[in-house]
DNA sequence: ATTGATTATTTTGTCAACAATCGAGATGTG
DNA sequence: CACATCTCGATTGTTGACAAAATAATCAAT
């Protein structure tokens, strides 16, 4: 029933987490055990257990007796996680000049001038895959555990969650340009160079993010935080 | 048998995250469900909630059908966490700096004043608590929520974990003379100064951890790893 | 005596049923 | 008509039992 070790719960886990990252369960959706648990073919135990990780991950919110919703991440929130963010790629892009194997240096230059040739044409969803592509591979050279889970599992994955509305067309061209740059760095083993590039590229889409309209819900849920219902 | 909203999940997830942070439990320790669910007078159902919600957090490790165990830090670990909080911590005080409310600066400083009366002249115990509480006023005057739950929810509570071993008593008035230097910092509003000031503390506290001797099993695991046997 | 296979026991994974709690709609009252 | 209360339905919290897997113990063979 459990083909090689994987449990019900690592795979519930595994799909509810793509699920609310990719943006496929909308912020704030509620998610009813009973409904959950015959969606996946399982009873209602591995599926609590399942919410219950997701739950100490953040990416969910249980309250008693009331249900689990995914979390609804305010515009202050977002600008948050892009604060922290901006240190930690910064961190990540200066262990990477210092840790990443040639191999890898080689392998993320071939994935840019890759993107260079078929980007350029279409439009801009390629890119996306291509950034955060981009970003876990950096992460992944720092050869920081901690760093890289910090990162691609928990910061990328609640600001991908509403990158998906906030299209961030404009600025894709630059921030290519960015991308250039930071490898030039690596390459060149510079990490004062890479980690400042990297903090202003994520610096740069903080400031494209301050600057959308962001018509989405979570501003409700700021308007009643701040009136004190929550 | 659940007073006011308080489930037993919520009150086993508190317990076993403060016996594992306070070093009650030490690190690779097993957690037998049977046992741990009558200690706590519940069923294994709740229980294997709050340990998935550990899970979630970084707190346990679990292995299908092996069981769960307290996560054991390796000194390379325990490194890459210092890097970060480095960076974390200086955000924190930089945001502090511009956030905190004069109540709360008064409050921070009137709790140093009183540490310098009573601390300086017994061992070293009281110290280890004012350092928790000065860094966690800290994170909560940067007015992140997500920053503060960062620090104080999984990076602090991980190094805690580590410190109650390498007893950190030399550097312990130099630390507070950083702290000190800090508040004045706030006081001023001086943003990149309480970033620099804390950033630097942090570094200190690893510079003086890399020297420590470090007798613990987990450079077994260390070992191990580098074998390839993990 | 050590190694290997095999059985036994313990521990984990899962399930279905029960109890407790919350929310919505109905009902009665001022 | 507004408002408070009550009842009922639905959802969550908890439990004990059963199935599957891994570790521990047993024993035979070299």
């Amino acid at each position: 029933m459990c083909p090689s070790g994987e449990t019900h719960v690592d795979r519930i886990f595994t799909v509810l987490e793509h699920d609310i990252v990719s943006g496929q369960l909308a912020m704030g959706s509620k998610l009813g055990e009973e409904l959950l648990a015959s969606r996946f073919g399982v009873s209602r135990g591995p599926l609590r257990e399942a919410l219950r990780r997701l739950e100490g991950r953040g990416l969910v919110i249980r309250t008693a007796h009331a249900g689990v919703r995914v979390v609804a991440l305010s515009r202050k929130a977002l600008l948050e996680l892009y604060e922290i963010r901006e240190l930690l790629e910064g961190l990540a892009a200066r262990l990477a000049a210092r840790n990443m194997s040639e191999e890898e240096v080689a392998s993320l230059r071939a994935l840019l001038d890759e993107d260079l040739n078929s980007g350029l044409r279409s439009d801009a969803y390629p890119l996306v895959f291509g950034d955060a592509d981009f970003h876990y591979r950096i992460a992944e050279g720092s050869k920081s555990v901690r760093l890289k889970q910090l990162l691609c599992g928990d910061l990328y994955s609640l600001i991908r969650l509403c990158r998906f509305k906030t299209a961030h067309v404009p600025g894709q061209m630059q921030s290519f340009r960015d991308h250039m740059r930071i490898i030039e760095a690596i390459e060149d083993r510079d990490e004062a160079l890479a980690e400042f590039l990297m903090s202003r590229h994520i610096s740069a889409a903080r400031a494209r993010f301050l600057t959308t309209p962001f018509n989405e819900a979570s501003d409700a849920v700021d308007s009643l935080k701040e009136a004190g219902f929550a």
